[in-house]
DNA sequence: TGACTCAGCGCG
DNA sequence: AAAGCGCGCTGAGTCA
């Protein structure tokens, strides 16, 4: 049975069928349309499911007349890195591990008791990085750290969707829901192309910048000469030949007898005394970190023919950033960008939005004289243009002080200057603040609402009011309060934030789909799957690579590098327009194109 | 030996 | 100078 001809199914429900049969195991597909009612439903292998996607969204089962499907499935990494292996990509997802997490949670939606009730969808993302070994740790370690995983099965899929459906009906905005879920669904997708395609990496040049910094790399596991010779350097000028560097304790204890009064070893307290091992020190930390963090045997383990491919976890953070898992894509160094490089023949175009999070504030707020002091410029340097301060830095410590609560220092005396410019930003973190001192919870413009404090919390917060609470007990608690006070000041801004960029990359995904292949460009290597039975697949068109917080990398044929960053840019454009509407606030972009991604 | 915490530092 | 939000990762150190 299939879908009627006239009426292409709206969304399709996927889900593996009960059993494994006796040729493999099989698929199941419902077909809804626009009132969710099933209108069809088929089986098939699971060998033959990249081909049958790839009919319903190119043509056959309904691709034409704008009229791709919207795939409903359980876990974005469980069933999208195969279609990508096998040069399948999709328009639309709703993932459904990814919006039960919102929706169970949000203040949006006015009956999450079902939803709720849905324990088996409470589960950490899927590690995309290791299958294998979260299978290993089912069958090994099953009910002690064991980390849950979705159902995949399709009667559990249909039955959740259903309970998603009413949720997001009976919400309070269901509209501003939507919006938030079809964004957070896109980047699931974003997130298991980028892994796919990589970013392209140029592992000559980040062996010579380790070379160049550290030494070159020594044989087995020792450490390069030059950081061997630093080391020699500080051990001299601490007169103990044979302390250990890299040991904290012992570290502190060489100093102490040097006669440098230090209360830890960590750098902003190192720069303050003037003694002549501090400064061979500090580059040996340097150097420590670049070779531990991101040196050859980072390069061994996450570069791989050319293309360096971190885990991304899109929802990975309660505020709705990304998170990642495994090869530290959230903290590739400065120091390391020159390694990202473009093909041959292709360029990198690298864009950031100049001060996001500030920008979200003024625009949720509402607080014109902000959007204005931003608008069109550096929003640091409109705060100074504007007189609120004196300084483009003390611009910059004032609004990151304001959003993430300081209190003391330069930032507290500078935040009151704020609360009299911006009244309606400042209100709006402050009300958050307070909201979050008091126990209660807070959402970002969208709908994303963050988790309530522990029960540990509250426990402090109970003991502070008993009749004989100790001094102690109300410092703990007020302390205690403070913090998620803080956390959920900074909560809207940084989900609002996120919220802004989620549109920013579900927009541009669907732009740069749309632009033509190239004839003339090599080829770039866009999946290769380590599970996938068929080879590795080619792209001629720009695509997204890289993607941290407020920044975009597109790997894109040379000619077509213009388009690309226009595409970027008006993503970026309609961004701002599907959240906030007309509100008078720009999101500015620095853009850049090369070979390699460094702007200037 | 593995599982844990902590200090320290990279990113936004 | 340090502080005030969110992360992940490494190596040292501790415990069993």
């Amino acid at each position: 049975m299939t879908s009627a001809p006239d009426q292409p199914p709206a969304a399709c429900v996927l889900g593996t069928l009960p059993g494994p049969g006796f040729e493999g195991r099989r698929i199941g597909i419902v077909d809804l349309d626009r009132e969710g009612r099933e209108i069809g439903r088929i089986d098939l292998a699971e060998d033959a499911l990249p081909d049958h996607v790839r009919d319903r969204e190119t043509g056959a089962g309904g691709g034409q007349n704008g009229s791709r499907p919207r795939w409903i499935f359980s876990d974005t990494p469980k069933w999208y890195p195969p279609l990508l292996a096998a040069g399948v990509s999709i328009e639309r997802c709703h993932d459904l591990r990814l919006t039960h997490a919102i929706l169970a949670r949000s203040e949006l939606v006015t009956a999450p008791e079902a939803l709720r009730a849905a324990s088996d969808w409470d589960a950490a993302p899927a590690d995309a990085a290791a299958p294998e070994q979260a299978a290993a740790l089912f069958d090994v370690d099953a009910g002690r750290g064991f980390i849950p995983q979705v159902p995949h099965d399709l009667e559990a899929a249909l039955a959740e969707y259903a309970r998603q459906t009413t949720a997001i009906e009976t919400a309070s905005d269901p509209g501003r829901l939507r919006l938030l879920l079809a964004a957070e669904s896109a980047g699931g997708l974003v997130a298991a192309e980028m892994r796919a395609a990589g970013v392209p990496w140029d592992e000559v040049e980040h062996d010579r910048i380790l070379s160049d910094l550290l030494g070159p790399r020594p044989i087995r596991d020792g450490k390069p000469a030059k950081m061997l010779a630093k080391a020699e350097e500080v051990r001299a000028a601490l007169d103990d030949p044979r302390v250990n560097l890299d040991s904290p304790n012992r570290l502190l204890a060489a100093l102490r007898n040097a006669g440098i009064n230090v209360a830890s070893t960590s750098k902003w307290e190192l720069r303050t005394s003037e003694h002549p091992a501090i400064e061979p020190l500090l580059e040996y930390k340097k150097m420590a970190r670049l070779l531990s963090a991101n040196g050859w045997h980072w390069l061994d383990e996450w570069v791989d023919e050319g293309r360096y491919r971190p885990v991304y976890v899109p929802g990975g953070v309660v505020t709705g950033r990304w998170a990642a898992s495994g090869g530290g894509a959230l903290q590739i160094p400065r120091q390391l960008r020159p390694a990202l490089r473009a093909d041959e023949e292709w360029r990198l175009v690298s864009a950031d939005v100049a001060q996001l999070e500030p920008r979200a504030l003024a625009a949720m707020s509402g607080d014109r004289a902000m959007a204005e002091a931003g608008f069109g410029r550096d929003l640091y340097s409109g705060l100074v243009d504007a007189g609120v301060v004196a300084t483009r830095q003390e611009a910059k410590i004032a609004v990151l002080g304001a959003m993430y609560g300081s209190t003391t220092g330069e930032a507290g005396a500078l935040v009151p200057r704020l609360r009299q410019n911006f009244p309606a930003a400042m209100h709006l973190v402050d009300s958050a603040a307070e909201a979050g001192r008091q126990g209660g919870v807070v959402s970002t413009w969208l709908g994303r609402t963050s988790p309530p404090p522990s029960e540990g919390w509250q426990r402090l917060q109970r003991a502070a009011n008993r009749f004989d609470a100790t001094g102690a007990d109300e410092q703990r608690a007020r302390r205690a309060a403070g913090d998620h006070g803080r956390f959920t000041r900074n909560f809207v801004v940084q989900g609002t934030a996120a919220e802004w960029a989620l549109a920013w990359l579900a927009d541009l995904r669907l732009r740069l789909e749309r632009l033509p292949e190239i004839d003339g460009a090599p080829e770039s290597r866009v999946a290769a799957h380590p599970a996938a039975a068929s080879g590795p697949v080619f792209s001629r068109r720009a695509h997204l690579v890289f993607f941290l917080h407020d920044e975009v990398i597109v790997h894109a044929p040379a000619e077509q590098a213009d388009q690309a960053a226009e595409a970027i840019r008006a993503a970026a454009a309609s961004a701002g327009r599907l959240l906030f509407g007309d509100a008078p606030v720009d999101f500015p972009l620095d853009l850049s194109i090369g070979e390699r991604a460094i702007k200037d």
